[in-house]
Formats: structure tokens, sequence, C-alpha cells
RNA sequence: UGGGGCGUCGCCAAGUUGGCAAGGCAACGGGUUUUGAUCCCGUCAUUCGUAGGUUCGAGUCCUACCGCCCCAGCCA
């Protein structure tokens, strides 16, 4: 509808249909290469749907490459929860999983080769020293004084380091280039250091592992990648990846571009910060219904097409940009309104007792499954004497516009009859706690005669619902830029009332048959999805996202 | 004070030989409605960071400013 059915164009399509048809390329080959160092988040999802999206389109093809070259901090769960989550946003990669560190050999072959050229050296300064001799922003770097090495002697350094001679930090292999580069990253880039460290693909074959500017053009190149999609803050390694290319014995050259990476308000999206809130337990975990990783969104209710069409709907560009979560959850709304089949669930039990129905009588009341999709049927709801519906939707004073219940006001239950509030009984403090009324018998799927309804309202059945515990999420940090404040953790900023437990829940029993991960629109209420940790013992549900609420909206302007 | 980028409506974002500012989100009115939902209709940039210049005509070209982001990991 209002979200576009396929991308529109951006600068990249724009660059990919001038390849195609200048016949630069025939075919277009993108790859997603994350590194296996925690779980996908939604800035993952925009380059997952950019990079698999322009494959799909193009009927090209997408590789899943994990960038699997500092063993330090990646593990093995990582790498299935990604392939994982790809898979579950919709997208095949081509061919096998691929992994930078299936490219070892050769990426140290060309590393061997950039030496016997003399444009690579061992450096034996350490870590201080190399900073030191690489300059400032404003300064240009000095030459270290094994940069002359000759190459035998740089060769057996090199072969000594990968036989495991030496300790970390002892050499590294550097690229030679330009210490007076003003570009910081061609002052001799480190493209080899020495980790005696346990490889998750590759066990203890290695204990040189190359650098990500120079595995990545390598690995590109060995792939046939015909676009590199990065974010903007490579833009500055560009140069290096060329050089690579360019002073290796290899004949592809794929072209890396940029574009911006996906900033959303009210969130943080930088692994290392999301690490941190798992860790310390801030959260239940990466899939927390509160964390915006493609497994957090999934159990939250959100749908993989809902996550697509917001990458979609958000462009791509090169200009920095934060986009609204509003947006996310129109996507999510959008999606939902048009395909969750609608139930009834009260999150506070007020019991209401129909005082002319009969006691023990049940009728079952067929009700559509979704106002506008009859092909999705109807459900059985259950109608009893004793009912409940939610306390918010009973006042004992109404204020100006109320459209719910009050004393001897008369409502309609929703999918069933019109009934009047006769009486209501409050506790020693004054708290109503249960209501009276009667119900109109001529009201079922029909207009009262000579009266009107006050409004609609949602109800369970008292003893033919189920019980249920129901969670209700909101946004995991109150203020927009959570990590906008250099002087303030942004832990400080994490919203205290981001999960609300609706425990003494109960919804209609037509739910209760589907399966973990199914979505509902509850009426009056929002979207939700049934965790997966529910039992048939314990039904337990995710508030994904509320409904559009204007009245909420109103109230809340005359301040409160 | 080096280098690389970016600045079009509150938030994204089209705008490709200079020709007279798409669209979405949000917001705000109104209609329909057994969800205060959905849906429908309408309003919302005489202006494109600023200032000059070229031109019949500039968001698009030129100049100069201003602002914001990235880079000094043996991370990616």
């Amino acid at each position: 509808m209002s979200l576009p059915e396929h991308a529109p164009s951006n600068f990249i399509r724009q660059i990919i249909d001038a390849d195609l048809a200048s016949g630069k390329h025939s075919q277009v080959v993108t790859r997603f290469p994350p590194e296996p160092n925690g779980y996908l988040h939604i800035g993952h999802a925009k380059s997952i749907c950019l990079n698999f999206g322009l494959a799909v389109d193009y009927q090209g093809a997408c590789n899943l490459r994990f960038d699997d070259t500092n063993p330090e901090k990646e593990d093995l769960d990582y790498v299935q929860s990604i392939q994982r989550d790809v898979q579950w946003l919709g997208f095949q990669w081509a061919g096998e999983v691929r992994y930078a560190s299936g490219y070892f050999q050769q990426i140290h072959d060309f590393a061997v080769e950039l030496i016997e050229k003399g444009l690579a050296y061992v450096d034996s300064l350490n870590a201080e020293q190399i900073r030191e001799y690489r300059g400032t922003l404003t300064e240009p770097g000095r030459h270290s004084p094994y940069r002359d090495r000759p190459v035998a002697e740089n060769l057996d350094l090199f072969a000594r380091m990968k036989a495991g001679g030496f300790a970390e930090g002892e050499h590294v292999l550097r690229a030679k280039i330009d210490m007076a580069s003003p570009n910081i990253n061609m002052r001799d880039p480190i493209i080899y250091r020495v980790r005696h460290q346990h490889h998750h693909q590759t066990g203890d074959a290695w204990c040189i592992y190359p650098m990500y500017d120079f595995t990545h053009p390598i690995s590109d190149a060995i792939e046939g990648i015909t676009h590199s999609l990065c974010t903007l803050e490579f833009e500055d390694h560009r140069p290096l990846y060329d050089w690579v290319l360019d002073n290796i014995s290899i004949a592809c050259h794929p072209r890396q571009y940029e574009f911006a990476r996906l900033n959303l308000n009210y969130t943080v999206t930088s692994k290392r910060k999301l690490k941190q809130l798992v860790d310390e337990k801030h959260v239940t975990g990466w899939d927390d219904p509160r964390m915006p990783t493609i497994a957090g969104f999934r159990r939250r209710g959100y749908t993989p097409q809902s996550i697509r069409r917001f990458c979609e709907s958000i462009g791509v560009s090169r200009a920095d940009s934060t986009v609204d979560v509003a947006m996310l959850e129109h996507a999510i709304r959008e999606d939902l309104d048009e395909n969750a089949p609608r139930a009834m669930c009260v999150l506070r039990p007020l019991k209401v007792t129909i005082e002319n129905w009969p006691a023990g009588k049940v009728e079952v009341l067929q009700v559509p499954a979704h106002p506008k999709r009859e092909d999705l049927g109807v459900r059985e709801v259950p109608f009893t004497r004793e009912i409940y519906i939610d306390a918010e939707d009973f006042s004992e004073d109404p204020p100006k516009g109320w459209k719910r219940l009050y004393p001897e006001g008369h409502i309609r239950l929703r999918g069933g009859y019109v009934m009047q509030c006769t009486a209501m009984e409050k506790d020693a403090a004054g708290q109503v706690i249960a209501l009276t009324a009667r119900y109109d018998e001529k009201t079922l799927g029909v207009n009262p005669e000579g009266y009107k309804a006050n409004g609609v309202i949602h109800w369970v059945s008292a003893d033919q619902s189920v019980p249920c515990e129901v969670r209700l999420y909101d946004r995991l940090f109150s203020v927009e830029n959570p990590d906008g404040d250099k002087s303030r953790d942004f832990l400080e900023f994490i919203n205290p009332e981001s999960l609300q437990v609706m425990s003494a829940a109960r919804v209609e029993p037509s739910v209760a048959a589907y399966p973990a991960e199914s979505r509902f629109q509850f009426e009056r209420e929002g979207y939700f999805a049934i965790d997966p940790s529910s039992t048939k013992g314990k039904l337990v549900l995710n508030r994904t996202v509320t409904l559009r609420d204007s009245w909420g909206k109103e109230q809340g302007k005359g301040g409160k």
C-alpha cells in the first residue's frame, strides 16, 4: 500500500545499471560479510536487504562470508545465529557459506608475494613504538628502522612467525606504502599479526592472522564480487583496498562503494553496547524482545516481511541519518493489520456478572478472525454469565468523550451482545472489584432499538478463557539518542518501564491452539506473539507493538 | 591547523544534459466503522546549510564561508 513493493532506486543501483549497460559487468555478485562476534541487529538487516536484494532483483548472486580474522572475539554460536537470522529474513546465499579463514593459505601466499616484490616487510617495533612512528592526523609518520630489511630476511622472519617461533606482538608484517600519506590507513598498514589463538574454523592451523584491510579485498576478488558494499567509515580504507589488489597477482578487482549505516532513535546499534547489555544482564539475552537484534525482533513478533519493507522504506544514501523508530513500527503494524488474526485478551481482568444470563449456559459465538479477510475464517468465542472486561474500560466517573463502560451505561461486547452496567462492588479501599450487568438479548449482530451503546469493548469468558502472562514491552531507552551524551553512560538511559508483566491476563481459547511465534491482534490492545518459552501449562505472549491510539494521545495532551 | 565525506519539510528520501521541489513516516483537520484500530478524504518546503556569482532561468554550475560525521586498533 504505502510502502514500496519493490526497492526504489538509489545511487548503488544507478552504478550497477551503468556497469551493466556499459558491459563492465554482465552479472551482479555481492556479499554480506559479518564478523561472527555478536548477533545481527537492525543495522545489519539494512545491509542484508541491500546486498541480497540486489542479487535477487538483478538475478545475480550474494554470498554469505564470515569475516573471521580475529579469533579472539569470535565464536561458533555467532556463526550459527547469523545464518539462522539471514534465512529467517528470507534470504539464501549462493552456494556454501564462505569464510575468510577458508582463504588463509591464499592470503598468506599473497603476503609472501608482496614481500618478494619489496612491498611488505616484517617490523619488529612494539605496538607502542608503531603508534609513535605512525605520526598524527596533522604530522607525517616516520620510517621504521626495520623498513628496509632485505627480502630474504623478511621471508625468513615471516616464515618463522607462521611457524610459531615468536610471541604475540614480537613482529608484524606491514605493507610498504607511504609513511607520509595524509591518509593514515596508507602509512604502512599492518597486514599480519601473531595470535596464538584457537580459531573456530581453522583450529590451531594458524598462529598468524591477516588484518581486515588485507583480507577483505582478497576475499572479494577470490569470490568474483562485482560490487563490494560497506558503510561510510570504510571510505578511507578504499585506497588500501585498491592498493592490495593492484599489487598482487589476482585478475579480479571488485569496486568498493560505501553507504550510510542505519541509526535508529531510542535505540543503540553498536555490537559492543548490545553485548554489554547482554553480559551485564540488563536484558535476558541477545534475543530479548527489547533488543534491536534480528533475533529480538523475531521474538517480539516482527515478521521478516515487515523488516524487509522497513529497510526498503528508509532508502540507501550517503548522508548520516537517524531513522525514527515510528517507521519500523509503521512497517510491522501495516503487515500485522493485514495478516494477523484477531482475538480478545483482557490484561487487567474485572469480573462482570450478567444477572439475566443463566448460570452454566455457554453460547459459542462465531466471530470473524479478521474484519476484512474473510479467508481467515471465523473463531469460536464462548459467552457465559461471568465474563472479564479490562479494568481500564470502566470508569465510575467518566471524562468527557468516554466511549467505554460506566454506571448505568450501555456497552457493546465486541462480537457479542450489548449490556448495561447495573451495579458495582467495591472493596474497603473504595476500589471497584466487580460489576453486575444485564444483557440485551435482541442485540447479537443487531443494533439495539431505542437506545445506543456507548462504545465497544473487548471481553473474555471467566471460566472459558485461558490464563496467560502478557509481557508489555516498550522502548529500551527513554531518550532519543542514548549514546549521544559523551559525559553519560548509555546505561543510565535504560527505560525502567521497558517491560511490564501482566501476570493475571486472560485470553480467549482460540489463541491457545496456535504454535509458538504465532501473531495476533488483540483487539483494542495491539499486536502480540506467542513467546517460544510458552508451554501447554503456561501461555506467554509478547506485545509486539500497540495499536495507534488517538484517544490516549488526546488524553495525554491535557497533561497527565 | 592533515585527509575523507555529508548538509532538500520534525524524521527518512527522490531530484542524473540547469527549466520552475516526488513519495513515505510523523503531525493536524474531517468522513466511515460492533477494534477510540483499519480504511477514506484533506492540510503540511514561494524553498533546497549560508553568502555572493554565472544564466532568460540554479537544489542542480562557480566561489567563499558555516555546520555535522569518520580516520592516529597488532578490531572489523
